[in-house]
DNA sequence: CTGTTAGCGCATTCAT
DNA sequence: ATGAATGCGCTAACAG
């Protein structure tokens, strides 16, 4: 199958016995035009349908107009909720998305990253995969002086603004929650440890302990490969350690949602055997029962700011400094730590 | 902030002194080529980490080699799902694809349709908005010779390739399946009547009632709007029935949810009052309790099927004949129907 | 084997 | 107020 022609300014100026350049000031309305030539062409271009060709304008201008945006899947609730923002408001600021997904991969994330070069979308806004554990692409990006900024899962070191949540504080939140709510021996179950979300949310995590003066126990904590498989392999440890926890707090809901299934079929109850609690709140967690206490992220609004302060770093209404923004989280209890 | 400049073939001539047309031809492995050109090209332009400019070279050769995609939501699970199949299967046969959603709007289509067909993509697909009820947005693009091919939400008088589910077969199946669990009394809980899905469910309803021998009762017949409040009114209406339905199918999962929670709190009991069923297997609908009988349809599939059908089109391995492509369902019995 | 030329669609500078 | 000429980065036809 092949495209069907699309109207060119050469041929409305053809039509109407005129120059090309006078086509392209009447269709940007420029002031120095005779009325009534403007007139006739705007009309005859809308007759012919005339759509500009955006490539050759973004080719002329040497931009897009464009942004590209990186996400590790974009299967996951909460990546959608950010793509959504983040096209809602680039759109009213007259900027189109392109959106990859690493799969959780760095080789795709450096594939995508090069393609979206390619395509010379103006800026780039980057969630990190799971797998991402050197950055020389970011830091290449950074050297070739193309705009980008990380949000979510985010690296530290690289000079770029960054849109995160206040992990350490909605884990210190959901920690307390526990404790306060009866909990002697609380878990955590970590991510992979080097992943940024899974050390900021330990931190807030041992932070609570040490306020409500519980001693750390290394046995407390344990670390998830985030899989099904995975999780439940935790929910099952869980279960057969002799001195079970009374709380789980778990890094991701996900997480929380396989180990509360793996319990309720072995016949634990939550939260009487154990309390256990989650971060994200996915959809899932407030009508699984017992409904699961969690942390909820605001993915639309992370998007939102996200694209807003990167597009004032590009049209120079913001400073090009790095800044960070941290989004705060909202402790959200329900059922599931109810004791 | 301004973008870092881009290293062209231009530059990488000068370096080398030698011509653009011949960086062009060493970079696509021509083989009317000296070696040691070829080669000393290929690694200066390596050392001064040149990407190519897909703009300037969709331009010129008219093609971008990019799709374009037009959902209702991005954050809904089964839209995501597809856009990760079309993703998938649109990068291994060499495509991008830039994504919009029109948030159920039908002028939001329209405007999608209009910056994608600017952005040059070389072909569309399309789920149509809720809201969409004229279709000439869609007749313009078939008159423009733009390719594109419609999924999931369609319409069946556009004359182009469609992908959708056997919608019919899996309202039967799950309405023959609350039959067989011993309901009497089945109701089907409907969307906006102009809408293609629920037409074809409903098709597939009064087939199983009537296979079964029931006659069709129109009071077991409810619309809602599928805003959260509009299904929480249908709940509401059913349970204040003189006589309530002891089987209920809806449409999509969400609108199960919504009814399933309200009766919860009102103390209707599921299965044992009233069986509930959905259309869709919504993440939620596995863990909530109890768990929602549904109908499996895999989002991912349909977008991979979707963008190969499209892409076999464009490049001349299918026919241009539109072709109806329909994947079956899966019912997934589950406690919220069991008697 | 390689350089020159032309042109994709558009915006802009320089003429007139 | 309008046209002609130029170039964005790249490819391809043509010429040698």
């Amino acid at each position: 199958m092949k495209k069907g022609h699309q109207v060119t300014m050469k041929e409305i100026a053809k039509k109407l016995g005129v120059s090309v350049s006078t086509i392209s000031r009447a269709l940007k309305d420029s002031p120095e035009l005779h009325p009534e030539t403007k007139r006739k062409i705007v009309e005859m271009a809308k007759e012919m349908n005339y759509q500009p060709n955006l490539l050759a304008q973004s080719l002329r201008i040497s931009r897009t107009k464009t942004l590209g945006v990186i996400v590790p899947e974009i299967t996951s609730h909460f990546f959608a909720s950010c793509i959504s923002g983040i096209q809602d408001f680039a759109n009213t600021r007259g900027y189109n998305i392109m959106i990859c997904q690493s799969n959780e991969s760095i080789d795709l994330e450096m594939a995508n990253i090069k393609t979206l070069v390619s395509s010379q979308v103006d800026a780039l806004l980057i969630s990190l995969s799971r797998e991402t554990n050197h950055y020389e692409h970011l830091l290449d990006l950074y050297n070739r002086e193309i705009p980008f900024l990380l949000f979510d899962r985010v690296n530290e070191d690289i000079p770029v603004s960054k849109v995160t949540f206040n992990d350490v504080g909605g884990a210190y939140e959901v920690t307390k929650h526990l404790l306060e709510n009866g909990c002697k021996k609380v878990m955590y179950v970590s991510g992979p440890e080097d992943l940024y979300i899974s050390k900021k949310r330990k931190e807030g995590y041992m932070q609570a302990l040490e306020d409500f003066g519980v001693e750390f126990d290394p046995k407390m904590v344990k670390i998830s490969n985030l899989t099904t498989e995975g999780n439940i392999k935790i929910g099952q440890e869980i279960a057969e350690m002799k001195e079970r926890p009374d709380g789980v707090f778990c890094m991701i809901d996900p997480v929380a949602l396989d180990i509360l299934a793996y319990w309720k079929e072995k016949g634990i109850r939550v939260p009487q055997d154990m309390a256990l609690a989650g971060f994200t709140n996915n959809p899932s967690s407030a009508v699984v029962e017992p409904s699961l206490t969690t942390v909820a992220q605001p993915g639309y609004e992370m998007g939102k700011l996200a694209v807003t302060h990167l597009l004032d770093q590009l049209d120079g209404i913001a400073s090009d400094d790095p800044i960070s923004i941290v989004l705060d989280t909202t402790l959200l209890p329900r059922k599931s730590t109810e004791k």
